[in-house]
DNA sequence: AGCACA
């Protein structure tokens, strides 16, 4: 019996494929980031523009239950316009068996990229867990007594502490998955910052709840306000 | 459609 998602056993790698090629590779990276890290922390994102791979990517998860949950709710989203459809990887990822201490490197490199390697994984332990929705709330306020004196709840929410980098069409596809959503408005003179409508109150405080403190990039959890009317 | 590790 054939499986609907092709018989691929699960990995801790999901494949992409039928993404929007005319989006560049690190805002591409970033948006599945934000996307994915919804499901369980995030070790690598592999995507390459050459005439072979683009449009297609990898999103390698530290659990394979986080792949499994990725690739069953994310299947068809919506992303830069065209639905993802997504898969297991079908071998490995290599820093998956660098982990493992299974890594046999492919002819071509050597010592140069143990070096690398090691700094690599420095660096990965500094790293932070998943973006899990909700629970880091308050993290850009610091305290909750910072709510005191917040607006009262509206159907525009105030985004702050973005990355520079951030896109309204990376926003919108974080916050689309709300209903209700509405559109992403930013300010060319005010990076950092932005407004995203919703049709009701409600609807935008459920939003507000879900992705308070979500990390666009490790170092920038978002801080979410009802907009000042 | 296409399964990589710049």
């Amino acid at each position: 019996m054939a499986m609907l998602s092709g018989d691929i056993p699960p990995n801790k790698t999901i494949y992409i494929k039928n993404l929007n090629e005319k989006v560049k590779k690190e805002e591409l990276k970033r948006s599945l980031y934000a996307l994915f890290s919804q499901y369980g922390r995030i070790l690598d994102i592999v995507a390459l523009k050459t005439e072979k791979l683009r449009g297609q990517a990898w999103v390698v998860f530290s659990e394979v239950t986080a792949a499994s949950a990725a690739v069953r709710q994310m299947q068809n989203f919506p992303f830069y316009d065209k639905p993802m459809r997504i898969q297991y990887a079908k071998t490995k990822s290599d820093c998956i068996a660098k982990e493992e201490g299974t890594y046999t490197p492919r002819e071509k490199r050597k010592k140069q990229e143990e070096k690398a390697e090691k700094k690599r994984r420095a660096e990965e332990a500094q790293r932070s867990g998943a973006n899990a929705p909700g629970a880091q709330a308050g993290a850009f306020h610091g305290k909750m007594g910072a709510q005191d004196n917040a607006n009262p709840p509206n159907n525009i929410l105030f985004i702050q502490n973005l990355p520079h980098e951030t896109t309204s069409m990376m926003l919108q596809i974080l916050f689309q998955q709300y209903p209700g959503f509405r559109e992403v408005r930013m300010i060319e003179a005010k990076p950092g910052i932005a407004f995203v409508e919703f049709d009701d109150d409600i609807q935008a405080s459920i939003a507000m709840q879900s992705l308070q403190g979500f990390k666009i990039t490790p170092q920038n959890p978002m801080s979410i306000a009802y907009a000042k009317k």
